[in-house]
DNA sequence: TCTAATAGTTAGTTATCACTAACCGTTAGT
DNA sequence: ACTAACGGTTAGTGATAACTAACTATTAGA
């Protein structure tokens, strides 16, 4: 991955199920390491990984806390991935526009 | 891929690289796919394939104009996207202000 | 201090998926 | 009818990246 850009890293990251998976698990509160990775698939260090490649995206963030890591959700990477939609919904609503008044005429015949 | 929901679909699809430039191309407005696949590093038939994925994800729409294949931005992608994103939002915000609080704890040490 | 628990790293393997080449079908124009 | 333009499909290949196994480092507790 060459990816420059923050929404780069943020839609690579969320682009492979397990890291979905990983980051749904955060969905209801902050967890450590072996409490992500029991109930997957996958072995710990795969996590580990995961988890690198969600951090480096801002989709999560990490405190340490013993020789705990404490894993929640990143709101930076989130807002990231948002404002890139965005940047598409004005063309796609025009499209959604054009093709409703098309079906509009083409009903009336 | 064996990605039943929709928003596995599009954060799959936009998970690559070729696949976001294809998208980001159509921001300006519908084009062909000839026209998509100039500029682009890679062949016709790929862009054909990548057109098919976006397409299944809901994250564009294709109108036929005699031998021509019109391709759009579809809002039914981008708002699953959305809605997705949104289901972490609040536990992001709680994570944020927790972590604010203590930050502010500790500066005043 | 010794041990257990936690988790990050790395080398090597495997599996996935993006890609090209070759092909076919359809439509428009001459 | 013939030709050119457009674009979808498929088989096979190559590159990427997900994964495991083995190892190391750090911290907590007995």
């Amino acid at each position: 991955m060459i990816a420059a850009k923050q929404y780069d890293l943020a839609l690579n990251a969320l682009g492979d199920p397990t890291r979905r998976a990983i980051f749904e698990k955060l969905e209801k509160g902050p967890l450590s390491v072996v409490h992500i990775a029991e109930g997957l698939s996958v072995t710990r260090p795969a996590v580990s990984q995961h988890l690198k490649v969600l951090r480096e995206a801002k989709l999560i963030s990490m405190e340490q806390q013993g020789t705990r890591s404490i894993y929640s959700i990143d709101p930076e990477g989130l807002q990231v991935v948002r404002a890139y939609l965005d940047r598409f919904w004005d063309e796609a609503l025009h499209n959604f526009k054009t093709l409703a008044e098309k079906t509009e005429i083409e009903n009336q015949k």
